[in-house]
Formats: C-alpha cells, structure tokens, sequence
DNA sequence: GAGGTAGGTAAGCGCTTGCTTAGCCTGCCC
DNA sequence: GGGCAGGCTAAGCAAGCGCTTACCTACCTC
C-alpha cells in the first residue's frame, strides 16, 4: 500500500512477465497493471530490459541467501545440511514460483552483461550444493560418484518445480519442499534421514 | 538436402524458436533461415502459432513413444524398466534439446485448443511412469510413499536438462542417461541397481 | 499449345512496439 | 507570490510486426 511508484512497477512487471513472458509483455501493459500512463515506466527505470534485469537480480540474491543460510549452518551434519538446502530452496521457488519462472526462462532476454552478472549468482549456488556433497562424501555419510552432475539433479527437482507448481493447489512449499528432501537424501544414498 | 520447402520451413523454426524463443522470433526471420521470401511461410503453413503447433506435437509423441517403448518391455524387472525409461528419456531430451526446450519453455503460446492437444501427451507420460512405480512397489522393488510427486520428481531430471545441456559440452546423451537413470534408481530405494 | 496447378515473390496494409518529447500540475522554499 | 524541482502524462515517432493480395513462373496433362 505505500509501496513506492518504483516499487508498483517492478510488482507490476513481475504479475506480466510471468504470465505471458518478457517479449509478450508490452511496457503499456505493465504501466496500465501499475495504473499509471505508458511513459512513467520510463520515470522510474530506463528500459524494459531493466525491469527484467531488476526483477532477476532481486531474485537470484533471494534465493542464494536462502542457500548459503542453509549450508552454512555450524552445528549440523552433512545430511541435516543437505536437507535443510534441498528443502529450503524448493520452498523458495514454490513460494516465489511467479518470480522463479522469469528467473529461470528469460535468461536469454538479459543483454550480455546482464546476463553474466546472473550467471555468476547461479555458479555460485551450485558451488554450495556441491560443497556439501564433497563434505558429506569425505565425512562418510554420502557415496556420490559424480558430484557435479548429482547436485544438478538436485537443483533440477527445485529448479523444475516452477514450470508446474501452481499456489493454489493441493500442495503447501513446505510439502513440496520436504519430498524433495528426502529424495536428495536418497540420490546421495544418506545412510539415514 | 531432398527436404520439402515445408519441412525446411519447420527446420527453421525450431532453429529460430531455441534461439531467441517464440514471441521474439518473427516470421520474416523463420523465412530468411529457409531462404525463402517472408510470405513462402504462409504457403505452406497457417500461422506462426501452427509452426509451433507442429514442431510440439511432433516433439511429444516422438518422446511419448521413447516412454512406451521403454515401459512396456515385458521380460523386465521394474528396476530394469525404471532405469531404461529414465535413460531413453533424458538422452531424448539430451539429443533432442532444441526441441525440448521450445516444448516445455513455450507452452504458454499455444491457442487454448492446441494447449490442450499437448497437455494430454503430457499426462500420458507422467502416467506411464507412475504405472512403473506402482508395479515397482507392489512387486517389493521400490519403497515409494508419495508416488505422483516422485514420478514427477524424476521426469524433473529429464526435463530440466534442456535448460543447461548443450550438445558440444562434454557430457553424451547417453552418460546423462545413465547418471539420471541410477539417481532415480536411487530415488525409489531399489534395493539392487 | 491451351489450361490447370503447385510453389513462389514483391509490395504493402493495418496495427503495435519501445521509447521520447514537450509540457502540465503540485507542493515546497525563500 | 515567484521560482523551481520532481512526478506524471498526452501525443506521437520510427521501426517492426503477422499476415494478405495480386501476380509470376515452371511444369504437367490432354
């Protein structure tokens, strides 16, 4: 309610983007979504590709927040950890599946620059999946053979998720969340949960 | 070399549709890529929309037939099946990634009526791998407690790949194949893989 | 060689696109 | 109460869009 003009825009961008995707989506319709005239668009951002860049940004920080807050928790073991990421950042894109769909199909709409600057985010969170899994690998707990292509399954079963997960269905994040969970426990074979 | 000026055109569009997705691909550029003139799409298809059409439902039924073959062998174990199905499934998507990532990115463009059509086929074979599951668990091969969100956890694995993979890199259809098919092995607690 | 047909094109119609420009309105400072 | 800055808009520009129309050409049939 006392969001600021900048603010409705970018909400108003996200609402468009999501559904009917960033090249589908005119600046007009955003504004009007907004309930402002086509040109305060360009008030408050520079370009329509700006909107998307923002909206993006905002949301890979989001979500590598979510996963370095689970897997650098101190006292925990190498299979609490990896549940608690797994679980974590499923319930992220379930929660925030509008965003996490722009996120992930129009990453190609980003100009170059742009674009590289979200690939680095998302190297980033594939490298703190992949850290847990070498540590539960040396600790003894997990037996993974190919780590690297492991932890992109993994990523594949939260990353996935936006394409068919609807929020008013029959299935809470946290439900979703915790499934895939105990899978991942199961691709590493984690001798317990 | 002896493709018809329309299976040409088709060509192009699944070249134009993976590179630069449906809405911001125009006709003009599907043409240039058949060497033809902008108005020879509309000899020999309708619409943009109906290029589209046809690329999907092609795509669909060409893996739908991937699935069946896969799980209707029938001198195998469900473990032998689940891991064929996963395998055939994801080398599909792995071979097959430009088509795959215009079949599920751009399912949105279609009219209602054609979106229809396709998400039959879908349905279709997330039924033929919970048919597996179920004939998994009855036989005491798999512990399954939720199998829909497992089923669609694996086909998640198959699917997401056309998100990253690229054919030049250094992984084959067929390793991807293998490293999916053990995880979902994995993922239904088979007792042997 | 007349007539039909399949496969193609040049030109362009009506409309929409992202974005700009020029200026208005409101509130605040002195 | 004059000046001015920030938020916003009406109007519109140049370019590009999907698709159509009217026509041309090469080849087959009788």
């Amino acid at each position: 309610m006392t969001a600021t003009a900048r603010e409705r825009l970018l909400e108003a961008a996200v609402e468009a983007f999501a559904e009917k995707g960033f090249t589908a989506t005119t600046t007009r319709d955003i504004a009007a979504r907004a309930g402002m005239s086509p040109a305060a668009v360009y008030v408050h951002h520079d370009s329509k590709e700006s909107l998307l860049f923002t909206v993006s940004l905002d949301g890979h920080r989001s979500a590598l927040r979510v996963v370095e807050a689970g897997t650098r928790d101190p006292g925990s073991s190498s299979p609490q950890r990896l549940a608690r990421v797994v679980h974590d950042f499923s319930a992220w894109h379930a929660t925030n599946s509008r965003v996490g769909r722009i996120v992930q199909y129009e990453f190609d709409a980003l100009t170059p620059e742009h674009r590289a600057e979200i690939a680095a985010l998302r190297r980033e969170i594939e490298a703190r999946v992949r850290e847990v899994l070498v540590e539960g690998v040396r600790s003894g707990d997990f037996e993974v053979a190919d780590v690297a292509g492991t932890a992109r399954a993994i990523l594949s079963l939260s990353i996935d998720l936006v394409r068919w997960f609807h929020p008013h269905g029959p299935q809470t994040p946290d439900q979703v969340g915790d499934l895939h969970a105990r899978l991942a426990l199961r691709m590493v074979a984690a001798h317990r949960d």
